[in-house]
DNA sequence: ACCTGAACACCGTTCAAGT
DNA sequence: ACCTGAACACCGTTCAAGT
């Protein structure tokens, strides 16, 4: 753990001042897939220990790596978050995808989508924030994010059509029911691994199962 | 700007060693209330120029104080930053209020606190990323803070209420109900405040009148 | 009681050097 | 090409001392 301790290196000034060089070598290097496993390693300390533990150093640890061995593979601590947050678009694009389609899409379809949606959020709430969070910097611009959140939503549009070819949903414009739809699932999500619903002896999935349900009637075609 | 500099550091090494006592006092002390005044000028900094600005050496500076000052009036940072939520939310209150009042309540004045809602979190984003980020620790435990939460919620049950009374929403379980629509306005803001909708061309209060509307529609009683 | 400045134990990032 | 270890410029927090 070599760290800025002023007290010991005061005490090292004492012998001959440690060239910029020559340390021992570590065993062996990494090689191999480094990118994937810093990801995959990212990933399993925040499930664990959530994003304050996410740092360089105990990434690189985990591997057995250099802390900025990152820096190879990644621009800066913001990319590897960006990546992170794309990995976890894409995790969610699987669920809400066997969701929907498990259940015979529809209407079954999109109840199983909304608790899907947030069952996942419940189950990697650290991952999801740092899809959502905007607190810390995270990369917005990046192509890989967009896209992977772009075909996270277009799943929902899908849907939306199909509810609409069915008579289910007005026929209005798709992508701002999509987004409707998606600020409801996600406001549920956020609100439920906050805590806030919980706190109020309430249940989240209940919640959801609720919100589904009346967001069905709120989107349906207005009776003649 | 007192900082750790070895480099700097070391040449003072040639000098005594500094003992641990007797530096140049501040022209004076801050006296007054340092509490509120280290708060506001954390509001701010977090509106101006975001949350990685927000340091206790910053805000300390601003007021010309020592960065260790805030411990007298703060436990550490995450209690400064649960101050600043609280404070976030009573702003809030007063804005949903205000809108819920003047709008004539009932269903124009829930649309009004649609508006509301969400151009609060357009126009303090930061803040607002406080209040529910949850990405940074913040004590969620806080007395101040859970009172200042429940208090603007409560705008938004007895608006339902009275939506109830007048036979505009189904008659169920009024927190329930209270919880999926700040849901969906939460939805709504944190999508918007991330630029999420923006980037598709679309405009955030377009969608939160659309939601408000699509809200009205779903909770509506079942027609006979 | 309130505040200061130095010390401390962490961060992310850069870079010359090693393989 | 890939990785290392030291250096560096920041953080938040603690604490003995000053007023």
């Amino acid at each position: 753990m070599a760290l800025v301790n002023i007290g010991s290196y005061i005490e090292d000034m004492a012998t001959p001042r440690p060239s910029r060089l020559a340390r021992k070598p570590r065993a062996q290097y990494h090689h191999g897939d480094l990118r994937r496993a810093l990801l995959q390693a990212a990933v399993r300390t925040l499930q664990k220990q959530g994003l304050d533990a996410l740092t360089l150093r105990s990434v690189g640890d985990e591997l057995g790596v250099s802390r900025s061995a990152l820096y190879r593979h990644f621009s800066d601590k913001a990319a590897l978050l960006t990546a992170v947050a794309s990995e976890g678009f894409r995790l969610l694009h699987d669920a809400l995808r066997t969701a929907w389609e498990h259940a015979g899409k529809g209407r079954a379809g999109s109840l199983a989508m909304g608790e899907a949606y947030v069952s996942f959020a419940l189950e990697h709430p650290w991952h999801y924030r740092v899809m959502f969070g905007s607190g810390f910097d995270l990369d917005a611009s990046d192509p890989e994010l967009r896209q992977a959140g772009a075909a996270a939503l277009e799943v929902l549009v899908e849907s939306l059509v199909e509810l609409q070819a069915a008579g289910l949903a007005r026929q209005e414009d798709v992508r701002t029911q999509a987004n409707f739809v998606w600020a409801v699932v996600h406001g549920v999500a956020m609100l439920a691994i906050d805590g806030s619903i919980e706190h109020q002896g309430a249940d989240a999935k209940a919640l959801a199962r609720y919100a589904v349900e009346r967001l069905h009637t709120g989107i349906a075609p207005a009776v003649p």
